[in-house]
RNA sequence: GGGGUCGUGGCGGAACUGGCAGACGCACCAGACUUAGAAUCUGGCGGGAGACCGUAGGGGUUCAAGUCCCCUCGACCCCACCA
């Protein structure tokens, strides 16, 4: 049989559009059925075959659900905001949407031919305006409830190319373009109240089914920790707050330190007696405050605060307040207690500084550097030098040293989280802009939500501004309006939001991708209810889904969307790397294009293969040699059209084989062991092709199989046996009791080891299994003259004895 | 410093809730068909001559450990002075 790939991939790549085969109707009586994978960056680049091994994953597992008879949404479109599109734009002299409409083009294309079968209806881009409007329009929601603020955040500023540098750009304290040294500067910015919602976001948790490590990922992120905020007096007069999660090491305190950039040193600045000194470190640590402080100086730079001592509320001790940048003025209270004999950065402060060390908890010898924080915990050690305390665990210790400061009221118990408000503004021309007006009269105001979208204005040239603002404020026709209460002169907010804002609640809209009335219908989200399988790459489980649940609460709490959590199922999948192991990049020269790879072998081949090369959620490197194979797999399959006779119904020696890979496959595609699923397609191809002849169902049922996998190829020679369409076919059922075979081969050891290995049937009594264990030679003769102590039979497992 | 993932032939990787380690594929070797090559087919393929030894190394639990427990070593990724 002669097989031309390319016209065969075309032809049911057409059929597919034709037919409308994978658009998905909303409503029906087929249960729903959502299937989600990471809309990606349009780069000029083209699609990566990283893209391909999950978009094809996921189409495998829609491709068998619809044959299951679900409803399935299986949707694409483009997170196309972002930095590389407006680099592009300012180098060439266009504007972005420009850039990212070609872009789009071809990553379209490129999928495909690559035959997936996304519902083309759904289609959109975050950089449309018909969909940021309504990204626009959420802003606005964040802001009437009071979950949008303006606030002072120091950001990274290359003093010399003039402009706001993410930290990415800013990598070790250095200007990613022109190589000057990146300072830090205040600048008011955009943000969202995400904090509020540390603890939802973790109680949500418990209504998904993301994978453990998924949620790992989240609960560290959020970074909540528990722990007792105490005030501590000033020597003369005055406060101020630390907080600590080791209570029980009060009386050991020999120091305070506080944050060189945070509030309180400011505050405390009249009374210091080294202001200079102060002053010179505050500036330092500001210089400094991105690059890598750990390697430099690790946790020991600082001065002394003269002038101010602070008192130790449990026992009167007067001690002595330090600067120190390991303490941020960003997190908790920006002031630390310091115990050195008990806190690894406190114990190399205080001997860096010459501090004195007091030993609270039994069971350590402070002098040794090599101590371990929290090592004492839960070993039984007592706390010493505590006055009414020592005796007692650090358990019990804990709990009465805070009721004690709490009772006196100068303690409270809180929650700390890592997790910050989200900083909401970028100062960048590509991305939506914030709705928001800014009247000399009124203040900040929201723009009316009639007037939505806001677009963003259409010129090609746009340079950052001296001060730093967005390319928009040099955009004079833009930036003026008026004010929506007075109607007076106004000028529009010109940060833009970041590349996350778009990708928050994409999936939201997939669901009702065409509404012009509202981001979606609560009908719409209502009827698919939740993404039941989202995929993406383990580099986004931490930040992305984060923001996106956050997203989503926040409109549950305003009746927006129908459920607190919108995403049942996360999974990610690991890179496709190099073949020499390391991550593709141009300037390693070990970049594979998928484009190539499907003009040579073709999209099918390309397709099993990259299902096949591994372990799925495991990075897995590229192998030509690899992909020849499965080429060959795929010629076998063509080749084995020729063997079908014209026998009716199944062949009876491949039933049982049929059952076991209809249900390995069943299995596979749902536990994401593609890679098992492809190799059970070989076994049973192998098993034709040992035959002489196959029947026309054998070959049929093998081509449904194949199908989420191989869709061309399958669906060409399924159409040349004369069957309907595997699109518009059902998935096969497999019956249990045809998986198991009636006759089969276990093992025999003696002591553990192997020894021999016998036939039995199908859940054969363990006397008659025993007898014939009994029965090998190499069994009787390794247990010779020995003492049968006992006969282990595991059913249709093993036999074991042993034997002394 | 914290967290995560992981370590199995020459290579990618299989091995369900502990039960014949190395499925399936690649590479390689030998043979068949060919003037020759390509393609295809047949056989072999962890180490060792062998008893046996083998899942990073060392202990442990068990009739039985790649799988469970403890320690050590190594790789990769993420967050990182988080009190």
């Amino acid at each position: 049989m002669s097989y031309n790939f390319k016209k065969t991939e075309e032809k049911w790549q057409k059929y597919w559009s034709e037919h409308h085969s994978f658009e998905a109707i909303n409503g029906g009586d087929k249960p729903p059925y959502y299937i989600l994978v990471e809309f990606p960056y349009p780069s000029g680049s083209g699609l990566h075959v990283g893209h391909v091994r999950s978009y094809t994953a996921q189409d495998a597992l829609a491709r068998m659900k619809r044959m299951q008879g679900f409803n399935v949404l299986y949707p694409m479109g483009w997170d196309a905001f972002g930095a590389p599109a407006e680099q592009y734009a300012i180098k060439n002299h266009i504007h972005p949407k420009d850039a990212v409409k070609e872009n789009i083009k071809t990553f379209k294309k490129q999928m495909q031919t690559l035959g997936f079968s996304f519902d083309w209806n759904r289609e959109f881009s975050t950089t449309d305006p018909e969909y940021y409007k309504w990204t626009q329009w959420q802003f606005l929601q964040f802001y009437k409830h009071n979950m949008a603020y303006k606030d002072s955040v120091s950001v990274n500023w290359c003093p010399n190319c003039k402009t706001v540098l993410s930290n990415e750009d800013a990598a070790g304290g250095v200007c990613e373009r022109c190589g000057c040294e990146v300072v830090q500067k205040e600048k008011e910015q955009w943000m969202l109240r995400m904090g509020d919602y540390a603890e939802d976001l973790l109680k949500g948790l418990d209504d998904t089914n993301f994978a453990d490590k998924v949620k790992l990922g989240q609960i560290n992120w959020i970074g909540k920790s528990s722990g007792v905020e105490v005030d501590i007096n000033i020597v003369g007069g005055g406060k101020f707050s630390i907080f600590t999660t080791c209570i029980e090491t009060i009386y050991g305190i020999t120091f305070f330190v506080i944050a060189p950039d945070g509030k309180l040193i400011k505050e405390l600045m009249p009374r210091i007696e080294n202001k200079e000194e102060v002053m010179a470190y505050i500036n330092e640590t500001a210089k400094k405050s991105n690059m890598d402080r750990t390697e430099l100086n690790k946790g020991k730079s600082g001065c002394l605060v003269k002038g101010i001592k602070a008192i130790n509320p449990v026992n009167g001790k007067e001690v002595p307040v330090f600067l120190g940048d390991f303490v941020l003025g960003n997190y908790g209270t920006g002031a630390v207690m310091a115990v050195p004999s008990h806190d690894q950065r406190d114990f190399e402060y205080a001997k860096e500084h010459n501090i004195e060390m007091i030993q609270v908890i039994s069971g350590r010898d402070v002098s040794e550097a090599a101590f371990e924080k929290h090592d004492y915990l839960g070993k039984g050690c007592k706390l010493i030098n505590s006055g009414e305390f020592d005796g007692l665990t650090v358990e019990e210790a804990k709990k009465k040293i805070t009721e004690k400061l709490v009772k006196e009221g100068i303690a409270r118990e809180v929650n700390n989280y890592k997790m910050r408000d989200w900083i909401f503004s970028r100062q960048r021309f590509w991305g939506e802009p914030i709705p928001m007006i800014y009247c000399k009269k009124c203040g900040w105001q929201p723009m009316k939500e009639e007037d939505l979208p806001l677009v963003l204005p259409d010129v090609a040239e746009y340079e950052p501004t001296e001060s730093g603002e967005s390319p928009l404020a040099n955009i004079s026709d833009w930036v003026n309006t008026t004010c929506p209460k007075c109607g007076g002169p106004a000028k529009r907010e010109t940060d833009t939001m970041p590349n996350w804002a778009g990708s928050s609640w994409y999936f939201l809209r997939f669901m009702d991708a065409r509404n012009d009335k509202e981001f979606a219908s609560m009908e719409a989200m209502k009827y698919w209810n939740k993404v039941d399988w989202y995929n993406g790459g383990m580099e986004h489980t931490a930040r992305h889904l984060l923001y996106a649940r956050f997203w989503v609460q926040f409109l549950y709490n305003i009746g927006l969307v129908p459920n607190k959590e919108m995403i049942w199922t996360r999974v990610s999948h690991g890179m496709v790397l190099g073949s020499n192991n390391e991550k593709m990049s141009k300037s390693k020269g070990n970049v594979i294009n998928p484009d190539d790879i499907v003009n040579e072998y073709g999209a099918d081949t390309l397709r099993v293969y990259e299902m096949f090369m591994g372990d799925y959620e495991q990075d897995a490197p590229w192998s030509t040699d690899s992909l020849k194979g499965c080429k060959r797999f795929i010629d076998k399959v063509i080749r084995l059209y020729d063997k079908v006779n014209d026998k009716e119904g199944y062949s009876k020696d491949l039933e049982s084989l049929q059952h076991k890979t209809i249900k390995k496959i069943t299995n596979d595609l749902v536990t994401m062991a593609y890679n098992t699923a492809v190799s059970a397609l070989m076994i049973l191809v192998n098993a034709y092709e040992d035959k002489d002849s196959v029947t026309k169902e054998d070959y049929h049922l093998l081509l449904t199989l194949l199908d989420p996998l191989a869709p061309h190829i399958s669906e060409e020679l399924n159409e040349k046996l004369g069957y309907k369409p595997l699109c518009e076919s059902s998935w096969p059922v497999y019956d249990e009791s045809k998986t198991v075979d009636n006759e089969l081969e276990i093992a025999v050891q003696v002591n553990g080891k192997l020894r021999g290995t016998i036939k039995i049937r199908k859940d054969e009594d363990d006397e008659v299994v025993k007898k014939i264990a009994f029965d090998v030679e190499n069994v009787k003769h390794n247990i010779e003259g020995k003492e049968i102590k006992k006969v282990i039979v595991v059913k249709n497992k093993i036999v074991n004895i042993v034997a002394i």
